[in-house]
DNA sequence: CATGAATGAGTTTTCATTCAT
DNA sequence: AATGAATGAAAACTCATTCAT
């Protein structure tokens, strides 16, 4: 009987391996070096990835599984609508994972990837991903609506705009070369501000 | 008397005939393409651009005046503050030379290739033009304000709010490969929903 | 009690499950493949080849006696010498196997590899074959020479003949994809008139 | 202004350095022992040939072509059309060029490419010198019978006889890995068989 | 016996860059 | 100034072979 090996977790692996180079190197990262990085050979890279875009998603994969975790742990524990639409936007727990900064680089690459390629596999991960997630938006704005903790307001306007202001704030972080302190604090200071304006007391 | 070229003209002529390459292939497209799409040979390009990079950052060069000449005639006819805020996101210039979309993915190649290069010049040229953005809507909510047009606000803050959704549906766009007509409904949409929101006459 | 397998048999079976990807691949077929085909690992292809030459000798092998014992049966039958030669070569009991369309490009391989690698096992293979050959031509000429059935002739430059003129159809025909009904009619075309002008009567 | 080259002169210059490789290692021949080989670089290569098949058509165009100048020589001063024929067959040029032992594995390699790859240009390549040369054959063939030289006979069968005689020739010795001389001698031994069959006075 | 995961040597292939003309 | 032939470093990719289970 041959060696038995639990395949998902070794493709995880040599994923998780290649996330310093990637970060580092970019898309220029080598096969030889992830080989190299994962304590695997060439040949094995291959054997779980066909091209370079696969190990992206995986690692797409990876750390989604990591936040949504976390984030579903925060939400059960979280007392007001406002206090949940703050965790949506929590990344705190790849901090912990040091994954934070290098995660910024990893995104700008993906997109990168699905902008120029048009790799499908790629393209579907960020459009679920994205959805995913405004509804998550809209569904607490509801909730705060409903309960009277927020004005009332357009959900699907409010939504869009607390998930645009988010992606913007990324990206233009990514572009800035700016530190992960400093982005967290621009996040949270926009994020407090549009919440303080939905919050019903302010007005 | 020997044939006299601007080499200005020379190296924009380059990275115009290049655009079409960027946004097909990305990061990937070869310098011998590029010499060929411009009818001149490959080491003629090496005489005008060092790197890739610098083609990207004449492309952007190209662009951005196209824009810039083009705001500066609207903004000085239009009435309200609103209306030039409206101005400052308005592209409808590239569109007239079909470069609409191949600028959302050049907009891409140039943020992956700041994030993964650290190439200074193209660092540089995305903060200065992001900070000359920022400073003009702020401009523009400012005088708003003093004239009475919009409510009192946090121009900084609502400032930044403006500009963060601006890229935010950028990205987002380009992420979804929506088409240009998309692209702008989501913007104008978003755009009158903020401004409705400081207008004075709407409180 | 063991499972008891042949291990000729198994042998076999993987040579045959090999066929149909030489014929399509050429040498450029690999183990990996084979022992798919075969259902089969592919370490157990390694069990009973230690090289892939090995593997089309053992095709040949198969082949050859496919059609050694249908010839003997049919030349059992046979009243005349011409006839005798005529089924000498023939090929019909691969027809019935659906293998005669492989075989021409396994032999095409076959002969590719005796001629690049030098492998000893199949050059012997070949001479033997084509030996065995020329002495039967010759046998059944000898027979029909003294018999009065064919004319005086010199058997061994009439024999090479035959030999060389089928070798020759062989290939052309293989060279010229044609498919097999057409390499049958030139065969036959050929042989018939071959052997018209050796038959007495018609001097 | 750029340095100049024959194009052509330079394919050509490599397919013959890569010759004696091809004949020794067959298809394994590296590209890179190619370069090497021809004194370029492994680039270089490429410059000229997409695919090493093209390599092998280059060579095999090369040949012909040496062929052919000599044949037309030596056909233009033949008396009798049984030395035409004769003549045909002839290849002693490429001794002159070292050529004939290397050419016989080419062959092999070129047929075995012609059968498992499929490539059209080989293919073409093949059917067009093939048929080239019976339409030759045939062309002597009815000469001498109009001329008297040669008996009676059906001008096609006997051309394809000769033709496929030759073909049969060339491949059973390759596989038999026989000398050059070797095979010389059967080659004129059963060309001299076959025209004195025909030839007139031996009636 | 049988297996197939793992390997890395050996290839192919690309392409930025140089430089003679 | 302009060129494009030539290059070779570097990366991609394949696959026969091994070996632990």
């Amino acid at each position: 009987m041959p060696k038995i090996v639990d395949k998902d977790e070794k493709k995880r692996n040599i994923a998780i391996a290649s996330i310093d180079l990637f970060a580092e190197h970019g898309l220029k990262t080598s096969m030889e070096s992830i080989a190299k990085a994962a304590n695997v050979g060439k040949g094995t890279v291959y054997l779980y990835f066909k091209t370079k875009e696969e190990i992206i998603i995986e690692i797409w994969n990876f750390v989604d599984e990591l936040l949504d975790n976390s984030r579903q742990e925060k939400l059960n524990e979280a007392k007001s609508n406002a206090e949940k639409l703050l965790i949506l936007f929590d990344f705190s727990e790849l901090e912990k994972n040091g994954l934070a900064e290098k995660l910024l680089k990893i995104y700008a690459i993906n997109m990168s990837l699905i902008l120029t390629l048009s790799d499908e596999g790629l393209h579907e991960n960020y459009n679920e991903h994205s959805c995913v997630e405004l509804n998550e938006i809209k569904k607490y704005l509801q909730a705060g609506v409903d309960c009277g903790e927020f004005i009332e307001l357009d959900v699907d306007m409010v939504g869009k705009l607390f998930q645009k202001m988010h992606i913007g704030i990324l990206f233009d972080s990514m572009c800035k070369h700016i530190t992960i302190e400093e982005l967290k604090q621009e996040f949270y200071t926009q994020l407090d501000f549009l919440i303080k304006m939905i919050k019903k007391e302010n007005r």
